[in-house]
RNA sequence: GUGAGCGUAGUUCAAUGGUUAGAGCACUGGAUUGUGGUUCCAGUUGUUGGGGGUUCGAGUCCCCUCGCUCACCCCA
């Protein structure tokens, strides 16, 4: 409103301050510290990939490669993308570096902002955060269980324990064409009764058909086939060792036989922890098996297992039950007259080395306003500091939270706070 | 990309088409010497998102545009 122009960030992406940032703080921390006792090691990657590593990582077909992704070409004329998820860079990352060549299975996770080109509504961004884990090298399904067990553990820690988790087995490439087929063959005599988008998926992606919200098309489909009948004795003990395990793990979940996912690479197990509390934009954390990403990406045949969970919809979630804390000063120091201030710099200056949180009201302010700066601040004491202080050689005190009051040698700060502490 | 709703002070919101657009909160200062919270007093803040039109007169009605929000699509 003023008359230079006034600068906005970008439409779907956001700042991210306190009160919000301890929130995230806690997610990151409680998510770092937990994955490394299953055994999980950070991996960072570039934000921008070259952009076949997602056309083809994710796959062509899908919308986040073919209306999604933030691309432009750099001044080189390469086709740079900003990441929009994290596995396909990820697989990058893993045959780049040859990890195949440590001991088996290797185990990371990551996080960071992804971005896509969407319009932003309630719980999605154009920037937005993820927390990913992804384990290579194992085909068994003691992994699927491992990584949804610690995700439990992981949502547990954060107070959001109640969570759903949905499970479902996609198949593989030997069995889902059967599948397939025998979808195409139960929604060939009402086509003309699915909604439109339904009828494109009917010829493109007929899995797709599953998750349509549309009432109709929920009917039409309400005595379908189900994934889970069609599968391959390989994928079939898979899943149901995976159940097994859940169980075995105290991992709640339900069996959901139209969850499908949008991304082209997973196979057999899938799954996604989905809240009541988010409004359209119901999905927590998502993920499955991808047993030929890294294949097809240029690496050896690596079986493997991951998921990513929005930050942003965690902290969305946290927000309704807990407010973030915020943080306050230990020690508000009131000075009066310049050589006071000066005197207090240097206490304050003392006690910041110890760590300890220390405010200093402004040089020239009244005692009044400074009292009132301390207050607000929710400091614990404040300390003050004018010509009978100086001359005596000892600081007066005051602890806000109940108006007790003394007087303390300057010397004995340290140990006054930590025997008040 | 499609659809709907909303844009007035830092913020939450007022203002039957009619003077100079107001209030709470917040912020700053003060209420006799150097003590916060409660109270009282005073003060600051606006291109009513922007542009055009109708009208004697537009914050209010119409059109365009930008922005925000929610939903669809899709997804974390």
């Amino acid at each position: 409103m003023s008359s230079p122009e006034r600068q906005k960030a970008l439409k779907g992406m956001k700042d991210v301050l306190p009160p919000d940032i301890y929130l995230w703080q806690k997610v990151e921390r409680t998510a770092s510290e937990l994955f490394s006792a299953y055994g999980f090691r950070e991996m960072r990657t570039p934000v921008a990939e070259a952009t076949a590593v997602f056309s083809r990582g994710i796959g062509e077909g899908t919308d986040i490669v073919e209306k999604e992704m933030y691309t432009f070409e750099d001044k080189g004329g390469r086709s740079i993308t900003l990441r929009p998820e994290g596995t396909a860079s990820a697989v990058r990352c893993f045959v780049e570096n040859q990890l195949h060549t440590l001991p088996s299975p290797q185990k990371y996770y990551y996080l960071g902002p992804m971005f896509r080109y969407e319009r932003p509504q309630s719980g999605r961004y154009r920037q937005f955060y993820q927390i990913g884990a992804e384990v290579f090298g194992s085909a068994a399904p003691a992994v699927d269980a491992e990584v949804m067990s610690m995700l439990r553990h992981f949502l547990m820690r954060l107070g959001l324990g109640s969570l759903n988790f949905q499970v479902n087995s996609i198949g593989c490439e030997e069995c889902r064409p059967g599948y397939k087929q025998a979808l195409l063959a139960y929604f060939a005599p009402v086509t003309g009764d699915l909604c439109p988008d339904c009828q494109r998926r009917y010829l493109h992606n007929p899995l797709r058909i599953l998750d349509c919200k549309v009432r109709r098309c929920i009917e039409l489909r309400k005595d379908a086939p189900r994934v889970t009948e069609h599968l391959c004795t390989g994928c079939e003990a898979h899943f149901r060792k995976l159940l097994d395990l859940l169980k075995l793990l105290n991992v709640p979940y339900t069996v959901n036989h139209e969850m499908v996912r949008g991304l082209d690479y997973y196979t057999r197990t899938t799954f996604e922890v989905t809240s009541e509390d988010l409004g359209a934009q119901n999905a927590v954390t998502a993920g499955g098996r991808y047993d030929n990403l890294v294949r097809n990406c240029g690496g050896p045949d690596t079986p493997a297992f991951g998921f990513a969970t929005g930050i942003e919809r965690i902290v969305d979630l946290l927000k309704q039950t807990l407010l973030p804390p915020e943080p306050a000063p230990a020690i508000f120091i009131a000075a009066l007259g310049e050589q006071a201030h000066d005197a207090a710099m240097v206490i304050a200056d003392g006690l910041r080395e110890e760590h300890i949180w220390v405010e200093l009201g402004e040089p020239a302010a009244s005692l009044k306003s400074q009292m009132r700066k301390a207050d607000r601040l929710s400091s614990e004491y404040v300390f003050i500091l004018g010509d009978d202080e100086l001359n005596s050689g000892l600081i007066s005190w005051k602890r806000l939270s109940d108006g007790t009051a003394g007087k303390v040698s300057r010397a004995d700060v340290g140990s006054f706070l930590s025997g008040r502490r």
